[in-house]
RNA sequence: GCUGAGGUAGGCCAACGGUGAGCCGCUUGUCUUAGGAACAAGUGCUUGCGGGUUCGACUCCCGCCCUCAGUACCA
């Protein structure tokens, strides 16, 4: 017993805690909240891997550090349950995925508890459960429901959404059709993933270079219709949210980019006959610019309006729909061949970086608006559909692509922004043989020649306004969200389709009624895909499939959500987990939203916490959240890398290569500088010895090798598993470790003799208060109930003081350094006052809370530790009587001396100049000059 | 290419413009209930490079190099 025991200790507080619901949160919050948030987990087979922990532990101790300063805090887990690889599962075993769902969870929650995370467990969530994905439902509808008045910049009702006249007119199915036509959850046909072979839909992410991951089949892209969701329309409101989140900057800038504001013009280019131009242009002037370009013009987006002279030729995307108007006849057969080519490529493939531009001409003309020459146009995979008007037009001497592309096709290239004179390539630029694309002076541009590049943008953007042939434009790179698969783990999506007598659809469409969610998944006999780019649902049986209403017959939608949908907005339901009447009670949703601090990995920077919030501003619109935005503080935990490898290169014939001189081609095979075919090997740590910057081998120095951390990983076999890390060094020990590796947000190796070090640390506070020594439990023979002498004190104070500062600010390395030099202090000490050990176990308790109770109730307390009172600390006890101050010569450290802590300047330049080592070191010196910063330091500048 | 983070001792990392904190490692002792020991003493950097500001720069400014992560034809 006397010897620290963590296995024995930490299960017995563990069951503590869940016995007397140490940690239950109230349903309203009494006093000042804090609603702390972990990024829930995927349930994985693999279990917990050490990187979890990481997140977990730093919001467990800003929970406990918390609680014990009086807030009250929520602090939930949950688990994202939905996903592929249980269906793989399924599909392989014939076993439901709920059951490998459910054995997963119940592993991921043993692992967590073994790790003392103080959440409410009885909040726990899992978005495959019923009466969870019941309300993901719910919110589908409230989407489906809604519309954005983008003048009001809201989301509403779709009942509140007017009906132009000429709609109104032409019957309820007309009505009907617009209405689902403005849906922020709307149907249209995009592109999917089918694979003939394995007869299935993939998702992205299950095909690598247009083949199936497993198998490698090929993969075609075919059109299927597919439910949307309309996010663009928060474009500007979920740029404009994230000014007041105090998230870090690089996490903004992804969302800022992913969403991808840009300003410019619209233009139209005549692509009528020659002689109609003129009566074209007139019509224009009359009508001013509208909505559609029409059948004699094709529109681009441009957001250098201002390079409108140097316009040479045009572009089209391949899935243009005005293609077959422009094709020629002699050059219909080589654009259909082109675009059928580009159809079967990937978004991936298409946008592949150093792949050389491809296209082919039309066959028509465009007039260029401002100067009326004719220009052709193309068709070339470098412009994208999905983007802008899915046209462009190409200013070669002034765009990087355009220019690749002229080059490429011997396209004329006009130069019309003059760059500044002391541009080292402006004669090149002016002779259109480079391609400027920054801003300058405008030339062989008529009367806009001679002005600088923002006045021209604007000048010609208002000059095309009034001729009717341009606009002002704003445009974003997001798009909308394609948000069906076509997967059995998923919410299946509460929408009925209405088929005729014959069995076929009629397009009209009905949500399923509120009273009557969820909509389960159906029973299937097996789950292995049927072939057809239908999804798996639709192999369930009538009984699911159809529905009678109204003496109507429909058809239930099979297609299920994305993974994304539950984690959209789990953060509401930890809440209000049980609520069966709502989505979650609003007077509880008021108390405790938003989000206090969320933590989480990087990887979720865009798509998750950019859908949520996109959700969440629906629900705001609608009126059922209070706030504007979910998650007020996001930190990002960096990765742990595995522990750092030594690698060094040898040939076949087994002799060694300096790692400088290995090369790595494209598939990842080494070579050596001549040539010869090289392996990498792992070396011993003795093998190698520091040299200069890096390392190289100890039996030849001329050798270099290779040392890093590499991303932890199966195949690799890096992998630190925290299950055995808890049973070899504790619960406390493992939590302690992953704080004090370094700052939360860097990237860290692992290294368990690091381990070894918070464990012996750990061991050293059991010591400071028990006897390791006695054979029945004893308290340390140093503890007493003397108060702490002077420098105790102050130990005990400054302690306090940097503890509470640095967990605040979730600086837990430092933290934790600073408890290790108390403990080092008071261990050497041959009397430790209880008065002083107590605080500091208080301290300590967020970060080791299994040791720190056991040893707290060993002192004779019989509550948790959890229950008690952060301790404050006294100013008056920081400060020192006498300190030490470091004589600087010329800057420079020379000695040390000893004065009152609130000596004046005057005192401590005395006592400076007074010193022998001092008087020795000026000798035959003057002194120019005399810096004395009280409590600080003294420089004596001298010559 | 772009964006972000970073470069301090053999490793991980602290340091309001003012003394290198802490942990691991290493060396040598001591002790022992022989442990993941403990204790004691010791060990180490041109703070990536080059300039500048300053009495004084890891810290502020300018230029460059390197590493890691993410991302990439969005007109």
């Amino acid at each position: 017993m006397p010897r620290y025991n963590p296995s024995e200790i930490e299960p017995r507080w563990q069951a503590y805690w869940e016995e007397n619901k140490t940690f239950a949160t109230p349903a309203l919050p009494s006093g000042k909240k804090r609603y702390v948030l972990d990024m829930f987990p995927y349930p994985s087979g693999d279990g917990l891997h050490v990187g979890h922990p990481e997140g977990y532990t730093a919001t467990d101790i800003v929970s406990r550090f918390a609680r014990l300063r009086g807030e009250c805090v929520l602090h939930p887990m949950g688990f994202d349950a939905f996903g592929l690889p249980a269906e793989e599962h399924a599909i392989k075993t014939g076993e439901h995925p709920r059951i490998q769902t459910q054995s997963n969870i119940d592993n991921f929650t043993r692992q967590l508890k073994m790790l003392g995370f103080s959440y409410d467990w009885d909040r726990m969530v899992s978005t495959t459960d019923e009466d969870y994905f019941r309300w993901t439902q719910w919110i589908f509808l409230v989407l489906y429901d809604t519309w954005f008045d983008s003048e009001a910049q809201r989301g509403r009702a779709i009942a509140e959404l007017p009906i132009p006249s000429e709609i109104a007119s032409a019957g309820e199915a007309a009505i009907e059709q617009y209405r689902d036509a403005n849906r922020l959850a709307y149907q249209d046909d995009a592109l999917v993933n089918w694979c003939p072979a394995l007869g299935t839909v993939l998702a992205n992410e299950e095909v690598q270079d247009g083949k199936s991951e497993r198998g490698g089949h090929p993969v075609k892209r075919i059109p299927l219709r597919q439910w949307m969701l309309r996010i663009t329309s928060y474009s500007e409101r979920l740029l404009e949210g994230l000014d007041d989140l105090n998230w870090p900057v690089g996490i903004k800038k992804l969302q800022q980019d992913w969403i991808g504001r840009s300003t410019g013009a619209e233009v139209d280019f005549y692509i009528g006959e020659s002689a109609g131009i003129d009566r074209w242009k007139a019509t224009r002037v009359e009508s001013g610019f509208p909505q559609e370009a029409g059948e004699d013009a094709l529109r681009v987006y441009t957001t250098r309006p201002d390079t409108l002279f140097g316009a040479t030729y045009m572009v089209v995307s391949p899935e243009h729909p005005m293609i077959e108007r422009l094709v020629t006849s002699e050059q219909g057969e080589a654009v259909r061949e082109y675009c059928e080519q580009a159809s079967f490529k990937s978004d991936r493939e298409r946008t592949e970086g150093d792949r050389a531009k491809t296209g082919v001409f039309t066959g028509s003309y465009a007039v260029n608006p401002v100067n009326r020459k004719l220009i052709p146009v193309w068709v070339a995979d470098y412009v994208l559909a999905g983007y802008g008007t899915g046209a462009i037009m190409a200013v070669p001497a002034h765009d990087d692509r355009d220019f690749e592309f002229a080059k490429q096709y011997a396209l004329e290239v006009v130069p019309v922004v003059d760059p500044p004179a002391d541009h080292p390539q402006r004669g090149e630029i002016l002779a259109g043989d480079v391609c400027f694309v920054a801003q300058g002076t405008a030339i062989n541009s008529g009367e806009f020649d001679g002005k600088q590049t923002d006045e021209v943008k604007a000048s010609v953007t208002s000059s095309l306004a009034e001729q009717g042939q341009g606009n002002h434009a704003v445009n974003y790179k997001l798009r909308d969200w394609l948000f069906s698969r076509q997967r059995f783990w998923g919410e299946p999506f509460p929408i009925l389709h209405e088929v005729d007598d014959a069995g076929e659809l009629t397009g009209r469409k009905r949500a399923v009624a509120v009273e009557d969610l969820p909509v389960q998944l159906p029973e299937l006999e097996d789950f292995k895909p049927h072939g057809r780019p239908e999804p798996p649902l639709a192999k369930a049986d009538d009984d699911w499939l159809y529905v009678t209403i109204d003496e109507k017959r429909y058809r239930r939608e099979t297609n299920t959500m994305p993974q994304w949908a539950g984690s959209c907005w789990y953060y509401l339901r930890y809440i209000d987990p049980k609520n069966s009447d709502a989505m979650i009670d609003p007077a509880k949703e008021k108390a405790w939203m938003p989000v206090d601090l969320y933590v989480g990995g990087a990887e979720h920077a865009v798509l998750h916490l950019l859908y949520s919030r996109f959700w969440h501003k629906v629900l705001f619109d609608r009126g059922h959240v209070s706030t504007p935005e979910p998650f007020n503080a996001l930190i990002n935990q960096g990765m742990i890398l595995g522990e750092v490898e030594f690698t060094g290169y040898v040939t076949e014939d087994n002799s060694a290569v300096s790692a400088a001189d290995v090369r790595r081609d494209a598939e990842g095979n080494l070579s050596s500088k001549t040539g010869q075919t090289v392996t990498a090997v792992v070396l011993s740590d003795d093998a190698v010895e520091k040299k200069g910057e890096g390392f190289v081998l100890q039996s030849d120095p001329q050798i270099r090798v290779d040392s890093r951390a590499h991303k932890m990983s199966k195949s690799r076999g890096n992998v630190v598993n925290p299950d055995e890390v808890v049973r070899e060094y504790g619960a406390d020990a493992l939590r302690l470790y992953e704080m004090f590796m370094g700052p939360l947000e860097a990237t860290k190796p692992w290294a368990m003799t690091g381990v070894g070090g918070v464990r012996n640390f750990l061991d050293r506070v059991w010591r400071m208060i028990v006897d390791a020594k006695s054979d029945e439990f004893k308290l340390n023979a140093s503890l007493t109930d003397q108060p702490c002498d002077e420098d105790q004190n102050r130990m005990l104070h400054r302690t306090i003081k940097k503890v509470t500062e640095d967990t605040d600010s979730m600086s837990f390395n430092t933290a934790i350094a600073r408890m290790m030099e108390f403990t080092n202090f008071f261990t050497r000490s041959e009397s430790r006052p209880i008065s002083a050990m107590k605080p500091f176990l208080i301290l300590l308790s967020p970060y080791a809370p299994h040791l720190c109770e056991e040893l707290w109730s060993h002192l004779g307390e019989s509550d948790s530790i959890a229950a008690q009172t952060w301790p404050s600390w006294d100013e008056a006890a920081l400060v020192e009587s006498s300190i030490e101050v470091p004589i600087q010569i010329n800057g420079k450290v020379k000695t040390k001396i000893r004065v009152a802590a609130d000596a004046s300047k005057e005192t401590i330049a005395e006592t400076a100049l007074a010193d022998d080592k001092v008087k020795t070191m000026l000798d035959g010196k003057t002194i120019v000059k005399q810096i004395v910063v009280p409590g600080r330091l003294v420089n004596l500048v001298v010559k």
